[in-house]
DNA sequence: CTTACTGTGCTATCTCAGTAGTACAGTTGA
DNA sequence: TCAACTGTACTACTGAGATAGCACAGTAAG
């Protein structure tokens, strides 16, 4: 299965699956063409309603991820991501793989390297900043 | 401003301000016994709802992270966390910051950043797994 | 054409996060 | 005691996410 939205994250369904959708194309998963399963099996696989699918769907291709084809399916946007964007994404993974490998080594849970990353991504070095901010 | 919650990122305010109090409180930022801001004063700065605060406080009380004590406010709970473990994650915070400054000069956006570690956490190594998952 | 698939569109209903406003109760310090 | 703070509790309302079910429409293949 190459999705796996969690219902009781908080996050809304819709927008996990798209994350995911988004994250198979980025590194090669689903190439540019390649049809994806269809709203109702999909579904059912992940036993979540179709008019959630729907709505994953329908935002993706409104983002220009993917394509919708009425009564054919939904397919892969063609093209704008070169292979060195993939081989660069790839590469990148192995990074983040080594790194939270290591984290947890060290004994750190996943949601206390869940906070790391959150903080550094949001520009907030909580410990090391003691009064500053950004916009 | 030690907290900064995102009210357009879907996840709920209340559980992005659990989880920031949290972060401040492994890395330091906030002492065991430390005051932290109270309920309204905090809610209007950050442009929220003292309910929503309230609920953080709350939930964060039944986990055992902080000490609410009518009347007089809200502390961090005394001692659970040794000098051990927040150096530790300090250290982790280096190798977070490294990583991710690593990521972004090779020009991978901060949403790719993100999906790349949420995969990576959730076991999901989308592209190089064909088939395996995990329960 | 017919069948079986695909996506599209709609309504109704439920849950819960968040807002808004009010009232109550314990603590602190002058 | 009194004032100003603190957290607590409750009701009512709004909006979004999600479920459920149904009807409609385009596509592909026999």
């Amino acid at each position: 299965m190459l999705f796996r939205p969690n219902p009781s994250s908080g996050v809304p369904i819709y927008l996990q699956l798209m994350e995911q959708v988004k994250h198979a194309i980025e590194t090669g998963a689903l190439r540019p063409g390649e049809q994806l399963p269809g709203i109702r099996p999909l579904a059912e696989e992940l036993v979540i309603n179709p008019n959630t699918v729907a709505k994953a769907y329908r935002e993706l291709e409104h983002e220009g991820v993917i394509e919708l084809r009425h009564g054919a399916g939904a397919f892969v946007a063609a093209g704008p991501r070169a292979r060195k964007a993939t081989d660069n994404l790839r590469a990148g993974q192995a990074l983040v793989a080594s790194t939270v490998e290591r984290l947890r080594a060290r004994g750190l849970s996943d949601d206390e390297i869940r906070r790391l990353f959150e903080a550094e991504l949001a520009g907030r070095a909580t410990a090391s900043r003691t009064g500053g901010q950004r916009g």
